[in-house]
DNA sequence: ACCAGTTTTAAACCCGTGTTTAAGTTTTGT
DNA sequence: ACAAAACTTAAACACGGGTTTAAAACTGGT
């Protein structure tokens, strides 16, 4: 409402360490785990051992203190590149498609890994948008959403921009989002249906084989004549 | 914490009209606006232009008034049969299904209609699942659930509980969940995407395109014969 | 007209939230 | 060593949430 205590030391002398990162590490847990509306600044604190007064003095209050988790959860995840080299290592779109898909299951689902679940932090807010939404959209959905568009309008033989080309880079987001969004959902309408890691590459592979029988047989130039039968369960390290 | 004022007068004499349905109409608009956590009684009050404390004296309190607007909705959903009366009016389990995606969007779409977001209710829980969540499943979501597994058990001639009819029919709800729920996250992604009726339709469409390409192509018995090529674009009336 | 029961009202209550204060303690520069 | 700056602390503050109260207004029956 009115003018803060002039406090704004941003990056004090010290190391980058202690306090702060203690603080960052804990909001980024109660976050992630809460969602920001309903994860209090009291928890934060008790998870990082440190008093309640510190958020403020060190970040201003809680929507900085967020965005602040919200670019050091995107700086670690920049740093795993897995999405960007299933691109650069496939020649063929179809097999880098698959990749793409499974990194992209592995990086929803492992949500307790400290850097895991910067993406599902971004879909919590999906239904009631927070100030960072834009932001994390804008830093790492967009390029990703970009990728996938041209792979698809590569495998389509369309332009990236095309509406057919969203519309099917949507149904299979859609498809992936599914299952890390909807979870609790899931759990009560297929009970066997555990997240383990061989299930998750089973759903990720279902989903791409799913997805590819209709971008196989919808290509726009039929380059290699007729719509060949899919190579349906084509198995491939990751 | 102690005993509630003996006050548990559920149906009056009256007729049940007035306070308690005004409560109850409001209640469903905000809930199914803001969700349970952020909706508050206050507006709710306001909106139905009536006392705060009204809501305590009629329902108990704000869990039991959700409960009750859920109650309502489901009631309300149950009369609208559109969904079943696309599997019984269409033979071809594939127009059923087409129409079934219809109306599954539609239902999700219409959000300000009276009865429409039953359904958006029931995901926007489900990031944050609400001690109404499990009811809410088993008398809406589960029957629709088994309804759509079995629809495409029968294109797949496959039983409804074997592990690909149920990947496919949540890979065909995750779509379509996908435009409900992360409309926010769309909106950022592909501005010009607005759901108006019409493209409601396209997307529809698409959707129901997009999975038969699977679909029609992995029927267990190929009963007749050939893989065809699919109806693209089969319109018809709703 | 009166009364008992029901419904409504305005005002408070209690609690948890984010935030701030004012005083302490520690660290740092000289 | 000493002062200034950085950091920490315990305690409050302001506000909004759900809930409750006690009294007023409104019924319907006799």
């Amino acid at each position: 409402m009115f003018a803060r205590p002039a406090r704004k030391t941003r990056k004090p002398v010290t190391m980058p360490d202690d306090t702060r990162t203690k603080l960052l590490k804990a909001a980024m847990k109660v976050f992630s785990q809460k969602g920001y509306e309903k994860a209090t600044i009291r928890e934060i604190c008790r998870e990082a051992d440190v008093n309640i007064a510190l958020v403020n003095y060190h970040f201003g209050d809680k929507a900085e203190l967020y965005l602040e988790v919200v670019r050091y959860a995107i700086d670690a995840a920049a740093k795993t590149k897995l999405l960007n080299r299933a691109v650069e290592e496939n020649a063929d779109p179809c097999d880098a498609l698959r990749q793409l898909i499974r990194g992209f299951i592995e990086r929803l689902s492992e949500t307790r890994e400290q850097f895991g679940f910067n993406l599902q932090f971004i879909m919590k807010e999906s239904t009631q948008p927070t100030p960072a939404l834009s932001q994390i959209i804008d830093e790492t959905l967009r390029p990703l959403y970009g990728r996938l568009r041209s792979l698809i309008g590569q495998i389509l033989s369309l332009p990236a921009d095309h509406e057919k080309t969203k519309l099917c880079t949507h149904s299979i987001m859609g498809q992936v989002l599914h299952y890390a969004l909807a979870r609790p959902v899931i759990g009560f309408l297929w009970p066997e249906m555990k997240l383990t890691t061989q299930q998750r590459r089973r759903v990720a592979d279902h989903i791409a084989d799913f997805s590819l029988a209709y971008l196989l047989t919808h290509r726009m130039k039929p380059a290699t004549a007729e719509p060949r039968s899919f190579p349906r369960k084509k198995r491939e390290a990751s």
